[in-house]
DNA sequence: AGAAATAGATTGAATAGCCATTCATATTTT
DNA sequence: AAAATATGAATGGCTATTCAATCTATTTCT
């Protein structure tokens, strides 16, 4: 924060609309992606980012700082993807594997992100996990509509619990997609969509 | 055992009998569970032990072998459990419930254990993370046994695919268990075995 | 316009803190 | 008294972060 911030609000912004701020977060996903989170230093993501070490520094606190924020850019994609999914006049169950296709369709698009995702970040701290937390519930919060949503026009089983079926299909989406990366995105993850779909549809549906 | 015997080869197993070996482990998983992965120095370790910084490399390899021994020590307990319960004349459907309520029991028991498998561990390094999987991989594979049981008496639906099976149960079983020590264990987590297992049981049961 | 001053951005070598591991020495057991 | 165990201060490697110096863009002045 610099001496002049008495006379800004949103300095944040302005940086976060500043092409280094992508630039050096684009290049901590490949960074990351390609030598693991361990020997990620910040001279190498500086390295790939063109910039030089310091630079780093002024467009984040410290190294937690970027990959916080690689996990804020990035998640907001799937959170806002998923609000347009909510918005059509389709049934809950169609939601439903808009969804898990959307989730599948993004990171197999990406797989530097997907490793980063599934592997790479989740070797991260204790306060830097529970901060992706945070932003992972909004996402979270979008499938209990969904699901509230088919409750209430009959098409899911009234008496399910709400959590217990937001876990499932997150648990179950999640670990298709690491299980996907470890065996190094060797098949059609999106093929997967329909039978992944009708696995949670049995799951939670209406008797 | 004997340290006279002549024909003794098993050095390894020597030090796993002795008491510090497992002294440490203990205080190993208290230590993390308490401090987090990174906060965990050897030496805090070693103080938590009772013992000096330098016996732990008498019966360690480095800080990982001391990782890797904690999961070896305590992990091996649901495959065995597991196997068990495999072999029980009951329903494919009544196995898995027994498997989800085994592991929710044995975690509900040592939370300290459940905060480092559920946390702390994952955020190893890679070749700790994959002598992980091995271990994990021995407790999926007694998981398809119960889903190939299943389908072959008819229980299950014979149209599943077992792959995608596996991952949604075992996903949901792990979401759960950790959705639980995020919340700082604030509810009853074996409680839940009934529900949980009725909607996986949903999900894959003939029609 | 051109020069000069000011503010803003970038650099990367130096720093400083951290901590796993070692090993000479001491203690305990056989 | 020899062997086996245990000790813990010292070492050495590592790297996130800092900051004085430099470069670039913008504004003010003549």
């Amino acid at each position: 924060m610099n001496s002049h911030s008495y006379f800004y609000f949103g300095v944040e912004t302005m940086k976060k609309e500043k092409p280094k701020y992508r630039q050096i977060i684009d290049a901590a996903i490949i960074v990351i992606a390609e030598n693991g989170y361990h020997q990620s230093q910040v001279s190498k993501i500086a390295k790939q980012a063109g910039v030089a070490d310091g630079t780093i520094y002024l467009y984040f606190k410290n190294k937690e700082d970027i990959l916080i924020s690689v996990f804020d850019e990035k998640m907001e994609m799937f959170a806002d993807r998923l609000k347009e999914i909510i918005e059509e006049p389709i049934t809950a169950s169609e939601k439903l594997f808009k969804m898990v296709e959307n989730h599948f369709t993004v990171l197999s698009a990406d797989r530097h992100l997907a490793t980063v995702t599934q592997l790479e970040l989740r070797q991260s701290n204790l306060a830097l996990r529970l901060r992706i937390n945070a932003v992972l519930k909004n996402y979270l919060v979008l499938l209990d509509t969904i699901l509230k949503d088919g409750i209430a026009n009959g098409e899911f089983d009234k008496d399910m619990d709400i959590r217990l079926a937001r876990q499932m299909v997150f648990g179950t989406i999640d670990e298709t997609t690491t299980t996907w990366v470890m065996n190094e995105y060797k098949y059609d993850l999106v093929a997967l969509s329909p039978k992944v779909h009708q696995l949670l549809f049995n799951a939670i549906k209406a008797e």
